[in-house]
DNA sequence: CTTTTATGAATGAAGG
DNA sequence: CCTTCATTCATAAAAG
């Protein structure tokens, strides 16, 4: 029903008739996923709807922000607030630092040039490059390398944490287990190409959104 | 540079040495895009980006609306219901293994054995027995574990719970700094060259945000 | 169908 | 660096 589940395409995989090869071809080491000219029209559709929602948003806030200094009002950071501003009290404390978005995409990028782990001197650049994107503190960058680092290395060589359709021959473990190829699987230089997409950058934009603040 | 090039996939996709054979195996009139398992984890986050930040400014434009309303000026609360319905907004969907009943009884036969630490190799023995009775990896074993045990834990605490009021306050700052609390509010400077890199457009909701104008 | 609960999985942080 | 723990998130299953 309308929803657009990433996760399970390589279930419906299965039943692609048109594409079981690919199975075998890959062994058990290797595994991808694959789309139909379906699903992929599915996804750009729905990023597209996005693309447009928040353009039109934006326009949207260009229109009324105008209005709203002319009106001599000033609407401030009214998300902001409802959360942090209570300053001796914390009730609704969240103790555990969350990356926003943004800071995950920059230590993602960050992470992918491949420059292991980070010295003391560049853990606080990053830190203080990401506190324009929300509170951070050096400790937190550290430990988010080194878990990242940690769990990249694990999952290569768990790959096939979940995918209940694929490995249905149930077979006792081959000695070597899974991760057999370290350097056919994964290509640590550029594992893909999107890794940048999401690097925002539209001066205009910004300085508009900014006005929120 | 930076942008989603979703149409390109299959270009791509020739570059990447592990997939080539791909190609070969649907001649040429199968055409089929192929992901693996990391690709598509960060296909997934992206959109997840895309999705908190159409959020954050549904947002911002309900609070600014709202005083709309108060000045008298009707803007309307078009997008949100219409838009999100639409899109599903629920991109993100994984699958999850769930363990059969068999599994589940063995499983907690085992967990009531006492033997609390499950080692590596301990699981490894476990999942195999285990994939008898159904689909499972060891990841799924391991988390089990955790889970069952952290939860078991949590069970003895809270019963205890003698002092139904003042929990509240007692929470005085940690001195940890780790702090740092971000709760996020971020994506403002952020972004969004999307529309211009998306190349096609979602005409149904083109319509419906058209009301803004 | 919508809401609630149970629980698999993800992840920040701590210890060694 | 690696392992472990605690907390949170997301979703399958159950309840309404």
């Amino acid at each position: 029903e309308g929803e657009v589940r990433i996760m399970e395409w390589e279930k419906q995989e299965n039943q692609q008739q048109q594409q079981q090869q690919q199975q075998q071809q890959n062994g058990g080491s290797l595994y991808v996923q694959v789309m139909t000219d379906e699903q992929m029209e599915l996804l750009r559709r729905q990023i597209s709807v996005y693309a447009t929602i928040c353009e039109q948003l934006v326009e949207m806030h260009k229109a009324i922000t105008a209005q709203q200094d002319l009106a001599g009002m000033r609407l401030g950071n009214l998300y902001c607030d409802p959360l942090m501003s209570s300053s001796g009290h914390k009730i609704t404390a969240r103790q555990r630092w969350t990356p926003t978005p943004m800071q995950l995409q920059i230590l993602e990028r960050i992470f992918d040039q491949g420059n292991g782990t980070p010295t003391k001197q560049k853990i606080k650049e990053i830190t203080s490059d990401l506190t324009q994107h929300g509170q951070i503190s050096e400790t937190n960058v550290y430990n988010w390398f080194q878990n990242r680092r940690a769990r990249s290395k694990r999952k290569q060589l768990v790959p096939a944490s979940n995918n209940p359709e694929s490995e249905v021959e149930t077979e006792v473990e081959s000695p070597k287990e899974t991760k057999a190829k370290p350097e056919d699987i994964h290509s640590h230089e550029n594992p893909n190409p999107w890794t940048e997409d999401l690097s925002f950058r539209s001066p205009e934009i910004s300085s508009d959104l900014r006005a929120f603040d």
